[in-house]
DNA sequence: TTGAACCGATTTAATTTTGAACCAATTACC
DNA sequence: GGTAATTGGTTCAAAATTAAATCGGTTCAA
C-alpha cells in the first residue's frame, strides 16, 4: 500500500467540492441568493451572530457584513440588536428565509447525494464519522 | 443510525477545507504566490492546458489566465504554443516553479496532515478511497 | 475549397470580495 | 470610578474574480 499523501487527499476533496458547488450554482441563484448566501443562510440558525459566520465559515468579517445585507434586503433574515450586548446583532431565519435555504439545500443534497450514491448506505455512514473526527 | 444527510455531510467537508484553507493562506503568500495559483500550479503537469485546468479546477477560463500570467510573471511556469494547435498553450513548470509547488504542498500537507492525524493509518486509507469513489 | 460551428484563450467592463481603518460597546484591571 | 485592551460590526478603497464579448485557429459537412 502506498504511504498516506495528505495532499492527495486533499486535491480529490478539493475538487469534488468546487465541481458539486458550480454544478448547483445557477440552479441556486435562480432561487435569488448566490451559492455563499446559502451557505451562510443555512447557518444562520445555529450561528446566530455574523463573528460567529465569518468564524465557522472562515470567511472575513466585512464579506459577512455584505451577505447578510443582502440577505435581510431579500427578506431572507431579520436583524436585531442583542439586549444583553449592544454590539452584537443577532439574526433570524424569516419563513421566506427559510423556505429558501430548504430549496437550495435541497439542490446541494441532490447534487451531493448523486455522488454519495456510489457508496454503499455504510460507506456513506464511515465517511460522514470520518470527517467528523476531521472537523 | 440516523438518516444520511447529504447536506451534513457537505457542510462538515465544506468547513473543514475552508478552515485547512485559511490556516495555511498567510504561509502560502509568504512563498510568493496566493492559494489558488497553488491550487493552479499542482495541476500544470497532469493538466498543462489552461483549458484543462478551468475544468479539472472548476475555475472560470478568465481566472486561470489571470492566474496563469501572474506564475509565468513570477517564473514559475513557462508557456508554449502548442505545435499540433496553435490555439493551445502549453504550460510546463519551471525548477522555481516545482520547488514552490513543492514547498506550497508540504505546507498544506502539514496543515490537513495535522487533521488526518486524528485518524488511523486504515481510516486515512479509507477515506481516500471513499474520496475517489465520488470524484 | 468554403463557410458555419466550435474551441482555446484573452480582453474588457462590471461585480464580488476583502484588508485596513474605524466606531461603539464591553471587559479587564488598576 | 477610570482607562487600556478587546470585541462586534461597518465603511471605504483597493484588489480579486468573472460574465460577456471577442479573436484566431480548428473541425466538419457539403
Amino acid at each position: 500500500m502506498s504511504k498516506i499523501d495528505p495532499a492527495k487527499i486533499w486535491s480529490l476533496n478539493y475538487r469534488l467540492l468546487m465541481s458539486v458547488i458550480s454544478s448547483v450554482a445557477s440552479d441556486v441563484t435562480a432561487l435569488g441568493l448566490e451559492t455563499k448566501e446559502l451557505f451562510v443562510l443555512t447557518e444562520v440558525e445555529e450561528h446566530p451572530y455574523p463573528a460567529e459566520l465569518a468564524a465557522t465559515l472562515s470567511m472575513p468579517k466585512p464579506t459577512v457584513t455584505v451577505y447578510v445585507k443582502r440577505l435581510e434586503a431579500a427578506g431572507f433574515v431579520r436583524r436585531e440588536i442583542d439586549a444583553a450586548d449592544l454590539r452584537r446583532h443577532r439574526l433570524h431565519l424569516t419563513p421566506a428565509g427559510r423556505k429558501v435555504m430548504q430549496r437550495g439545500i435541497a439542490l446541494l443534497s441532490e447534487a451531493f447525494g448523486s455522488r454519495l450514491g456510489r457508496l454503499s448506505a455504510a460507506q456513506q455512514a464511515e465517511l460522514r464519522t470520518l470527517l467528523e473526527k476531521l472537523s
